[in-house]
DNA sequence: CTATGGCACGGATT
DNA sequence: AATCCGTGCCATAG
């Protein structure tokens, strides 16, 4: 059963070590395809028919109650629920896109992204054209990216690659702007192709994407500023206008929080392998963790070819208890992997409530070590469980779950509040002393790190009470 | 002269 | 072993 504890990694085989490793570092869309994979070429391996709770929806594992419905609603709401739930909607097999797809321009109803695509492309091709753009559309990713190569694609269709990449390119001028390209980079830069025929773009924006998107994620406006030989001010203009006008993936409509999708959008997560809310979202209610598995049902080793492995012998029995001990390694690993996930996020959440509840200024900073310690595990496991991976909150953002061991991230949240409260631009040394008034004891250089790291300009080019933020 | 950014060092973290 | 972070010192801009 799911449940299932493996405290004593010394019994398990290396090939289990091994596996259980990888796969705790996947993020569930990751896993989501290594399981798809599995399921494709391994027999012995079967997902079983879901389980729906009667009373709120939620797929259910093999067996058990609902981990939501179940709970004695008590007034303990110190301790949040958290549990493993197969979510169906990370079942989207290749090419279909169902969700948040734009509506159809002709037909107002909702199609998938290929076919809305295509519909409006269609018209101006060749119909040997439009089998190729057919093809392409339909092996685009979940954000609307192109993963193969055009050379492939030409050469399974028998085209010159020119002709492809022409091809391709005038698909990323459909709607939505800058799908199929081949990387979210990519995406923006034929974004701002349209955009500029129509608006103005500010000059540098195209030479901030080549370069300096890693920079812009981390906000760091300074040294991206420095890099390219211009001033802070001129990349926060850049900033401001990536943020407001142009979406990295393309496919994606809506993105954590759409306030700020600077911080959004340099994310590579897309779909966040924990979610974190309240009860039915009544901010009153407990807290609940839900740790996503990427399935529609349970993963199973399926009960009929076991026994045939069993019975049956000729030559093909020994590959197929081959796939059989895989089949059985896979599951015994990924219970491992929801199980370790478990613990930790059982652990994180109790740790870094305040944060969770009441925002930035309240987390806690809690190293990595400090939680294998607790948990004993050894400490890559968790950098491995916590590495890449990415968590909703309550408000609905979806922050890396890295963030949970930000040590900096309180005082830099006060620093913003305490900039955001200026009657008139502080210096970095005001600020500092601002902080040691409050018990936080900072050098001044520091502070002027926490400011570039949220984009903050400094004292000299900050202007009291202002234009645009309100 | 003051405010700030760059570089580099050491210690902590992964 | 590699990387990240806070800090001090120094150069530079205003």
């Amino acid at each position: 059963m799911l449940q299932t504890h493996y405290q004593n990694t010394s019994t398990t085989t290396s090939a289990h070590l091994a596996q259980t490793m990888t796969l705790l570092s996947l993020t569930s869309v990751e896993l989501r395809q290594k399981i798809d994979a599995e399921l494709a070429n391994n027999p012995a391996l079967e997902l079983i028919e879901e389980r729906r709770c009667p009373m709120c929806k939620r797929i259910l594992p093999q067996s058990g109650s609902c981990p939501v419905c179940s709970q004695p609603n008590t007034e303990n709401s110190d301790a949040p629920i958290v549990f493993i739930s197969p979510r169906e909607d990370f079942y989207t097999s290749g090419s279909s896109i169902s969700k948040e797809i734009p509506e159809d321009p002709f037909s107002s109803e909702p199609v998938d992204l290929p076919t809305f695509v295509l519909r409006q492309i269609a018209p101006e091709l060749e119909a040997d054209e439009r089998l190729i753009a057919a093809y392409i559309l339909t092996n685009l990713t979940e954000d609307g990216f192109l993963t193969i190569k055009p050379i492939e694609i030409a050469r399974y269709h028998h085209r010159l690659p020119s002709d492809i990449e022409a091809l391709i390119h005038r698909l990323q001028r459909c709607e939505p702007f800058g799908v199929c390209a081949s990387s979210p980079n990519e995406a923006l830069l034929t974004q701002v192709e349209i955009l500029s025929e129509t608006t103005r773009v500010p000059e540098l924006t195209k030479s901030v994407i080549e370069e300096g998107l890693e920079y812009l994620s981390h906000h760091q406006f300074a040294e991206l500023a420095h890099l390219l030989g211009v001033s802070t001010q001129q990349i926060q203009l850049v900033a401001k206008f990536i943020s407001e006008n142009l979406n990295p993936f393309p496919a994606r409509s809506h993105w954590g929080d759409v306030r700020n999708p600077i911080e959004a959008s340099s994310q590579v997560y897309h779909q966040p392998d924990v979610l974190i809310y309240h009860l039915n979202d009544h901010p009153e209610n407990q807290l609940v963790v839900e740790i996503i598995l990427p399935l529609r049902g349970t993963l199973r080793i399926n009960p009929l070819f076991k026994q045939a492995v069993k019975k049956i012998e000729n030559d093909k029995a020994v590959d197929w208890k081959q796939d059989l001990e895989k089949a059985s390694l896979l599951v015994k690993c990924i219970q491992q992997r929801n199980n370790t996930m478990r613990l930790l996020l059982e652990k994180l959440v109790n740790l870094q409530k305040p944060f969770i509840l009441k925002g930035e200024k309240y987390m806690k900073s809690i190293t990595r070590a400090k939680i294998a310690h607790e948990l004993e595990v050894h400490e890559s496991t968790i950098s491995r469980a916590v590495s890449g991976k990415s968590v909703q909150l309550p408000n609905k953002r979806i922050v890396p779950m890295s963030l949970f061991f930000d040590r900096s991230l309180s005082v830099r949240s006060i620093v913003k509040e305490i900039i955001e409260a200026e009657m008139h631009p502080l210096s970095d040394t005001e600020i500092q002393n601002l902080l040691k008034e409050q018990g936080i004891t900072v050098a001044r250089r520091t502070v002027a790190k926490y400011r570039s790291k949220e984009g903050i300009l400094p004292a000299h080019l900050r202007h009291a009470r202002e234009l645009a933020t309100t």
